[in-house]
RNA sequence: CGCGGGGUGGAGCAGUCCGGUAGCUCGUCGGGCUCAUAACCCGAAGGUCGUAGGUUCAAAUCCUGCCCCCGCAU
């Protein structure tokens, strides 16, 4: 099929090339523009740019896509369908009719569960025991259109944001060329109105610990955050981020540290053990607690 | 010229402002105690304080250059 791929972070570069692997002619890949990025803000092209350039394809990266050349080139290019995985903006009707089969998108969960801008991060944080990816045929209202196919998995009590990425990317791949393969025959299925949640954009705060939750939760909260923002409490003035922590048993007031590495939460303990303080990398807990001559008894709040 | 932090025995840190015998919590090794131990006690080894130069009677500490590492913001 003629496609265009728009996509921009890691976890559309795999889709991206799937694609390629499966001989659709992309005429076009979009993401967004170059950000200054990283220490000393030098501009960072996104992964999915840099693979097009790889293969040769056309690439755009407008910084307005409601108007001007963004919307003209889709429907100059005469394409069957856009692909869009990650792209990161919200695209209007005249590009979603620009294809003559409209535009797909593969969602990062089993819509309509989480529909919206972290879908990964909210499923583990909500302590999900299964997600997925989805691919919906896209309509004007975010995440809400028909779904054409999905693959499931479970989350391990051991995935975080990264690994379960890189799962979802790995298995969305494979789901969009499937896809793509049976397009024709495939049955649309709406959403259920009632399974709708909102995978609402994060912020730095959600970040922040209340040792008065449960292990379990605080334990969610370290693994769906990592990344960005982090899950991180105050410590001597400073800001302590807790990369890593296990749930275990143990009791006390919370916040409070007991042996070991245990730190007492409003249910059972979080055992810690990888941590970073700012301006340092990353630490194992038993570090930190050298480090910090912390003993027994110590608040971490 | 985005903002900022750091390089000190094997690990994580303090000491640097106000130059003057290398410190803390661990680890390692040896010994002791113990039914036993990741516990406790005693002892030991291990560092030209990133690097090059400068100032000084004296530099981890002050000044300059260079190398390397990291955090935040986006």
């Amino acid at each position: 099929m003629r496609l265009a791929f728009l996509g921009t972070p890691t976890f559309a570069v795999p889709c991206l090339q799937a694609l390629l692997d499966a001989g659709h002619d992309v005429a076009l890949v979009v993401a967004q523009p170059d950000r200054p990025a990283g220490r000393g803000n030098r501009l960072l092209t996104p992964p999915t740019i840099e693979l097009a350039r790889q293969f040769g394809l056309r690439t755009m990266q407008p910084e307005k896509v409601r108007s001007g050349e963004f919307p003209e080139t889709m429907e100059i290019l005469k394409l069957d369908l856009a692909v869009v995985v990650a792209y990161g903006r919200i695209l209007t009707q005249q590009v979603l009719d620009a294809p003559k089969h409209g535009c797909i998108n593969l969602h990062a969960s089993l819509l309509p569960r989480w529909r919206g801008a972290a879908p990964i991060q909210w499923s583990i944080l909500a302590g999900d025991l299964e997600t997925g990816v989805s691919i919906q045929k896209m309509v004007a209202a975010l995440d809400a259109g028909d779904v054409l196919a999905e693959t499931r998995t479970p989350i391990h009590d051991t995935d975080d944001t990264s690994s379960l990425s890189e799962r979802l990317s790995t298995m969305g791949a494979k789901l969009l060329t499937e896809t793509l393969e049976k397009f024709d025959t495939l049955t649309p299925v709406s959403q259920d109105p009632a399974g709708v949640t909102l995978a609402r954009i994060l912020k730095k705060e959600d970040g922040l610990i209340d040792w008065g939750r449960s292990a379990a939760q605080i334990d969610c909260q370290i693994r769906g955050l990592a990344g960005w923002p982090g899950t991180f409490c105050p410590f001597q003035g400073q800001i302590l981020k807790l990369l890593r922590a296990r749930p275990v048993e143990g009791h006390g007031p919370p916040g409070t540290l007991l042996d070991g590495e245990r730190v007492a939460c409003g249910d059972d303990a979080l055992r810690l053990e990888l941590v970073q303080l700012p301006n340092r990398g990353p630490i194992s807990a038993r570090d930190f607690i050298n480090g910090a001559r912390l003993r027994p008894g110590d608040l971490l709040t």
